[in-house]
DNA sequence: CTAATTTGGTGAACAGTGTTCACTTTCTGA
DNA sequence: TCAGAAAGTGAACACTGTTCACCAAATTAG
């Protein structure tokens, strides 16, 4: 048989890759809306009409199958955020866009994004130099590296604050979006839980975060005047 | 039978509190080691010498015990950051304590914490009046309470920027601490993620962290001099 | 073209889960 | 003392992920 599949595709393969396709969009279509808790091998052979066995002749585990829909998940993410990096906006802009649109594009999809983050860590594990070689190459590493970016084109551009170092920054900002992410789609009202009757939407408040979040950045001497500034 | 079980406890009401006890004390320990995954009824009789359906005598369903669990969880988040949010120390330093004893405190028990936020909301609520009444007397909502004062307090002090409004401030600072301290306890080694050889400490980066969150707070004027205001 | 072999698919089974229910034992309150 | 409530039990139900022997169909080899 031959190695490559993408050159020269046998109709066996291709069966196979349909096969497996209407898997992984089946699984997607209930993930969506139910979750992992509601994605179980034998509904999803019901729903693509074979048996629960057939699939594991596709994926060896259910494990190994939400990891490709997380997989294809970040794939969105990073290019989103990608884009939004290089568009032509001034860069307070961008710059706050690169946070709203991690959040939005994680709200748009609630369960894939908890599912991407739902191994907790009991004991802390030993810190490896291999660690950061895997990462960055991975679709989270690489969407992290262009808010490393973001943060340096900031510092070069007098915006932020020199002193910060890239990568620590652009972790924090990481965390920042992260976690309002998480909040939002954990506890049911975050937008609305407010004492006062006229709440904030959704996205004012995602908008007021990143805000928060730059003005974090910024050096002491540019925070005066938050106004966009030229790019380049 | 008396209502009350906390005066006069009858030689039964005791006996029931132990059993119930010794349940609660059980899946604490297996959860605080194993999570929620590694906790099962069977497991957890097993641990007690117990029938698994004898603690359905004391808890209505698995998920009632883990609640139960999150709740005194809450309990003492609340209590170590109400500590130190009245703390005898300059308002700079309470400040960023507030962000950094949280994030530390869910770093200590990460399932706890993990499960306290597990239950994704796929379809967005509708908001309810009555939801802040409710959040804001739940321990959850108690914390958040000191983090509304502690802004407010900063703003009185001329530090925070008082264009920004406490309640919106607290919500963006709880999602940026709650954001790294899920990151920490579900990537495996995220303060290390470092292209450099010399990873930086977990504390060292959670301190970062919390002086960027606090920055952003800061009105324009006082962002030139960081150092710490007398307080009051 | 036939024979051997790999591949795709199946149903039954295993070990595990949360939960319920009829049942017995134990304890308690009058 | 005795009825009734409470505590505890084992078996069962309906699930779950996963495996394995088995069968048929397609592919490959001779």
């Amino acid at each position: 048989m031959p190695d490559d599949l993408s050159l020269e595709a046998t109709p066996a393969e291709r069966r196979r890759l349909k096969v497996r396709g209407a898997i992984i969009e089946a699984a997607e279509r209930v993930f969506a809306t139910e979750g992992e808790a509601g994605l179980s091998i034998r509904r999803l052979a019901e729903e693509i009409d074979y048996s629960p066995s057939a699939i594991y002749k596709y994926f060896g585990s259910k494990e190994e199958l939400i990891d490709e829909l997380k997989e294809v998940f970040f794939e969105r993410l990073l290019s989103r955020v990608g884009k939004i990096s290089c568009a032509d906006a001034p860069f307070s802009e961008r710059g706050r866009a690169c946070v709203t649109t991690y959040i939005v594009t994680a709200l748009e999809r609630p369960h894939h994004y908890a599912a991407a983050f739902s191994n907790v860590q009991g004991a802390p594990v030993p810190v490896q130099t291999k660690d950061w070689e895997a990462f960055s190459k991975s679709y989270k590493g690489r969407a992290f590296g262009v808010l490393v970016n973001m943060v340096r084109e900031g510092q070069s551009l007098g915006v932020f604050d020199p002193e910060l170092d890239p990568y620590l920054s652009a972790k924090s900002v990481w965390a920042a979006s992260h976690g309002l992410a998480q909040l939002m789609t954990h506890l049911p009202h975050f937008p609305a839980l407010l004492p006062t009757d006229q709440p904030v939407s959704a996205s004012a408040f995602i908008a007021f975060h990143a805000d928060l979040v730059f003005r974090g950045l910024q050096s002491p001497a540019e925070a005066l005047h938050t106004d966009s500034t030229p790019e380049d």
